[in-house]
RNA sequence: GUGGUUUUAGCUCAGUUGGUUAGAGCGCCUGAUUGUGGUUCAGGAGGUCGUGGGUUCGAGCCCCAUAUUCCACCCCA
């Protein structure tokens, strides 16, 4: 039989022990600080029913959902709605009928729904909805939960975008205090200070507001319409902006009118008071400005980097107050490696209404991604744990070494001894290469005298010690 | 979903207008050095050229399909 060449599913990555000991360095940090604030782990299953998943990140999420086909006859009723169809000559026909009865042309959309009804989660805040609305007896509330699994997504893998990504969430369900707002802007702020990400921004903005300056250029129907166009400001500038806009109906008055607004400058105070006046016959906008106020007023901590940003949109349909991004101005990477925002009606879908949430994510991977670019893991971060490798001559020696082992291990130190015969160069090239600082060398000698020759591998010192003083040099 | 791009040794990549036996560096293995790794020197192993078709006397190179990599758009962590 051929050997087969294995592959790996597109967007989707391995991870070496190496890989893993840096994202685990990412995830405990993050885990650390939600802890710190108050939150209770959570964990949901890798797949959801596609009830639960389908309708909550508008049009095109729905399309980038991973799909389950069904176990066993997945065909079966798929058959029997086309046999339905068959009888029934008065019914349009969703899939054309052959002569045999066999089922053609079939429309992929139409059939899915036969064929799967279970998806791979899309994000972390809607299976906590789902979560929340089931256990709402159980809970106490307000309820402050963190969540940290992969997702997917199945995207067209590119720069800082893969099928296989990991989040992790905080989210406070039951208070609708903006100061769970400030708590995840702090927590925000700790968790990229302690990754050593300096540079980065949260960008904030108020889903009212939008509302707020749709209704005043036009009407609040098109706030999707002039989010998704403004939303791309950074990228085609306001000529483009202008042109994509003009080509969706809105004309020249509305358009002045619009970046009349969003082009307001100043300092966060100022461009707020200035919105304030031009929103004035809003009464939705005027409560997102005043939330956004209360935010930046009460935020504790100056050195955050905290910037209005009227062309933040977010695309998850859910979101319906503050909103949030997070990017590092660092690197190349300028795609989003957080973020969040308020949603007033969430479990409202799943029969659990006025129960208000807010909720952060941290985008791991590409976390990981600009870490990495700007070499900000710790140097001690090794594959292994392992601190001291035994190196042995023969069976005799090798033996020798066992007791001394277990004394390090009792002590908490991490120690392997290598398990087979082979030369000492040999065994030294396997601690150089995992990285292992430590070689304590027992050869006939050594085993006479009860001791150990410890050679740093770092610095290419040796010593000989007994298994106390080789406990005491590496438990320093 | 749209457009471009990549794929040759474990890794990074050469490979001429289609022409004998497909190369390099690094890594790996062995030895110099049977008690000392990260330096040096010598030798060695390792490739169905992503996959499947086609054109040709002859294909790593040309054509078609497909997978995959990376990138941009869309959208997003």
């Amino acid at each position: 039989m051929a050997a087969q060449k294995p592959t790996l599913p597109k967007g989707t990555r391995d991870f070496g022990p190496a890989d893993v000991q840096k994202r685990k360095y990412i995830l405990n940090t993050i885990e650390t600080v939600f802890k710190k604030y108050g939150f209770m782990p959570l964990e949901t299953p890798t797949m959801e029913n596609l009830s639960t998943l389908e309708g909550k990140y508008g049009e095109e999420g729905d399309k980038l959902l991973f799909r389950i086909l069904d176990s066993g006859d997945y065909l079966k009723s798929l058959k029997e709605h086309n046999d339905k169809i068959l009888s029934d000559e008065s019914q349009d026909a969703t899939f054309a009928p052959s002569f045999s009865g066999k089922l053609i042309d079939l429309d992929a959309k139409a059939a899915t729904k036969f064929i799967s009804e279970k998806g791979l989660r899309y994000d972390l805040t809607v299976p906590f909805a789902r979560y929340v609305v089931m256990h709402r007896n159980e809970i106490t509330f307000p309820f402050k939960r963190y969540q940290m699994q992969p997702v997917w997504r199945a995207d067209r893998p590119q720069k800082g975008r893969y099928r296989e990504f990991w989040q992790c969430d905080a989210d406070v369900v039951g208070s609708d205090s903006l100061l769970n707002e400030l708590d995840l802007i702090q927590i925000y702020d700790e968790a990229f200070t302690q990754l050593g990400i300096k540079n980065y921004e949260i960008k904030i903005n108020n889903r009212k507001v939008l509302a707020g300056i749709a209704e005043v250029v036009k009407s609040i129907d098109v706030m999707n319409t002039i989010a998704v166009a403004i939303d791309k400001l950074d990228k085609i500038g306001e000529d483009g902006v202008r042109k994509e806009l003009l080509e969706q109906g809105f004309s020249e008055t509305e358009l002045n009118i619009l970046f009349d607004i969003i082009t307001i400058k100043g300092e966060n105070k100022e461009i707020l008071n200035q919105l304030k006046v031009k929103l004035q016959s809003s009464q939705e906008g005027l409560k997102g400005i005043e939330e956004l106020a209360f935010i930046l007023a009460s935020n504790p901590n100056p050195k955050i980097n905290l910037t209005l940003d009227f062309s933040l949109a977010r695309g998850l349909s859910y979101y319906t107050g503050c909103i949030f991004e997070v990017i590092s101005n660092d690197g190349t990477l300028k795609s989003s490696i957080g973020g969040g925002g308020r949603y007033d009606n969430l479990t409202g879908i799943f029969g659990l209404p006025n129960v208000s949430g807010v909720g952060i994510s941290f985008g791991l991977d590409r976390i990981y991604d600009v870490m990495e670019e700007l070499k900000l893991f710790p140097e001690q971060l090794r594959a292994t744990s392992t601190q001291v490798l035994f190196c042995h001559f023969d069976e005799a020696t090798q033996l020798y070494c066992l007791p001394a082992l277990k004394a390090l291990r009792d002590a908490g130190i991490a120690a392997e001894v290598f398990p087979d015969n082979k030369k000492l160069g040999k065994q030294l090239d396997y601690a150089n290469a995992l990285q292992i600082p430590f070689a304590a060398i027992a050869g006939e000698t050594e085993m006479q005298q009860q001791v150990f020759t410890v050679k740093n591998l770092i610095t290419g010192e040796q010593q000989t010690c007994t298994i106390q003083t080789l406990i005491g040099l590496v438990g320093q």
